[in-house]
DNA sequence: TAAATTGACATACGCTCCGTATGTTTTTAT
DNA sequence: ATAAAAACATACGGAGCGTATGTCAATTTA
């Protein structure tokens, strides 16, 4: 039994860093976040963080990848429960766009992660959300409700899209109202992606 | 004479600093730009550095403000010489692509700069680039060639569509192939905000 | 024009923080 | 049972930012 104790408690570790990197990138940004108190609020020492991490970016990288692997499966869940394709592709990017307005997405994801780790395109984990919407388009445009196109090249800038839409939801004294101008223009442009009618 | 010397010598100062800082931000980063090497290289010190700009993010304001300036004169030339008010509102989208492929306005105006001041909607200028790209759709919209809709929120998502798919194209390995891509999604995502013929 | 004051910039200091190098203890392997 | 290795803590050195203080030129005032 002490052969798992071992790999456990390691895990355990590793867990309580991750889970107080998210809590203090969140609150502080990358850059003001200190990694002595952030090990100190988990009980450890920086030691632990840099054998288990490398650096302060590896630790970094590790909370994106839990992050990122939470959004894929709520952008699949609100996929799932739409009645077509195409609606199933509209609530994904709406969901996108309500979870880019949590802080902490906004903040670990969306700014201090493309500007420590550069393009977002680059990292390990390819940003599965990205995958996720070029699979949906990829299936539209087989299906014949999509034009013909690269299905990379219009989830990217759907993507980019709904991502503005959040930082300007985000920043606006009303976010309701203008949650509710967001998602009509979203849609607008997402028609333009649709094949014309034969 | 001697009393405009000493504003003149002021704003050359100023002008050297921005200069050091544009090349420093843009080739290592903001955060790994080092302020004594940086003043160094403009035959001054961190002590005038810290005069005039108050500290490192003041420095990164007075740098974002000089680039976006340009980037707008730029947006405008691209439009003015365009036939129609549509075709220069397309023109003024794939111009914008362009301009964020270079390493310098990524770096700087994509990456550090929100990462380091926030949003770019509660920056100082409130980016100059939105406001040109608000006010000719709500042109477009007057004279009904878009439909009735909230002009910024159509200019804040389509400008994130652009500003993703330059990320993208800079990111890629054969740049000229995923720049075709990528203005051909974003031709089609505009046309859904186009006016349906009557 | 001479003295005083303000402004522009340089120098010096302390503080925080990151990364690494070196221990120390517990587990695994032989 | 002893050697090796892993997990984590402790200790050290270096870099960088911001501030406080100093200095000199330029502008103002008398």
């Amino acid at each position: 039994m002490a052969a798992k104790r071992r790999a456990q408690m390691v895990e355990e570790t590793r867990a309580k860093l991750i889970q107080a990197a998210r809590k203090a990138f969140a609150t502080k940004g990358y850059a003001a976040a200190s990694m002595d108190d952030l090990t100190a609020e988990a009980g450890l020492t920086r030691g632990a963080l840099y054998h288990n991490f490398g650096d302060k970016k590896g630790l970094l990288q590790a909370v994106i990848g839990q992050i990122d692997a939470e959004m894929v499966a709520r952008m699949r869940a609100a996929q799932d429960q739409a009645e077509t394709r195409w609606l199933g592709f509209l609530a994904e990017g709406v969901a996108y766009i309500e979870m880019a307005l949590e802080p902490e997405i906004q903040r670990i994801m969306l700014l201090d992660g493309p500007a420590v780790l550069g393009d977002p395109s680059l990292w390990p984990n390819q940003t599965a959300c990205l995958r996720a919407t070029t699979q949906t388009i990829q299936t539209l445009i087989d299906e014949g409700t999509v034009r013909p196109m690269d299905a990379e090249a219009a989830a990217r800038l759907i993507n980019g899209a709904a991502l503005n839409a959040s930082l300007w939801i985000a920043a606006a004294d009303d976010p309701h109202a203008v949650f509710a101008k967001a998602v009509e223009a979203f849609r607008y442009l997402a028609v333009g992606l649709r094949q014309a009618e034969s």
